[in-house]
DNA sequence: ACTATGGGCAAGTAACTACTTGCCTATCAA
DNA sequence: TTGATAGGCAAGTAGTTACTTGCCCATAGT
């Protein structure tokens, strides 16, 4: 469950992919696509970008709606909400035993 | 830089060594080896455990000092307090054109 | 009907990553 | 000095991952 999560978080592609949906959600593979080559002078194939897709949203870091021929995307950012959690204590241990 | 950080944990086994110094500070190789094993059921190589290490320090999660022989290691979790911050906004953000 | 658009399903390739094995150095105790 | 302990430096291998290419399906416009 984490570990989904922090691999798809591991690929910067993706994490670019994030930072799109986040400036702006609702974006179509096309869409992504077209931004990630402009913006972030990243060209990759559709596919890539599909399988990028495919791994944020088996993370549970995307959700995606189909309305007729469109296919839109849309960031949750919830699981990433307390995911370091765990090594963040309230305050600093020592291991004085 | 943050790509470090998110390449590092992006291995289970790394983050096992995370949660390993956040429970006690200041092990050394063969103590976090014997505790993988142990604990974990992790059995891997000695070298493999000091390579995980490596990547760790190079994301700026670990540190380490060396006294005699000895070379502890101690987590700094200050890399990952704001890590997730640029997905999560004040408010959901929606799409409409 | 036909064609263009938006997207999916593989299978293949190149690069990377985790792990091992073997040897080598440094520190401490006898 | 000898031997044991703690660790480092490669080079090699098996598995994974990112990306491509090629073909196929569905929806929408004409």
């Amino acid at each position: 469950m984490a570990d989904d999560i922090f691999k798809a978080l591991a690929d910067p592609t993706r994490r670019t992919i994030l930072d799109e949906l986040t400036e702006r959600s609702g974006q179509t593979l096309f869409e992504l696509c077209g931004r990630l080559t402009m913006k972030h002078q990243l060209g990759m194939s559709r596919q890539a970008v599909s399988q990028h897709l495919a791994v944020l949203e088996g993370a549970g870091l995307v959700r995606s709606r189909r309305e007729g021929r469109y296919k839109f995307h849309d960031i949750d950012p919830e699981p990433l909400r307390h995911i370091a959690e765990r090594w963040i204590g309230p305050d600093t241990k020592d291991g004085t035993p």
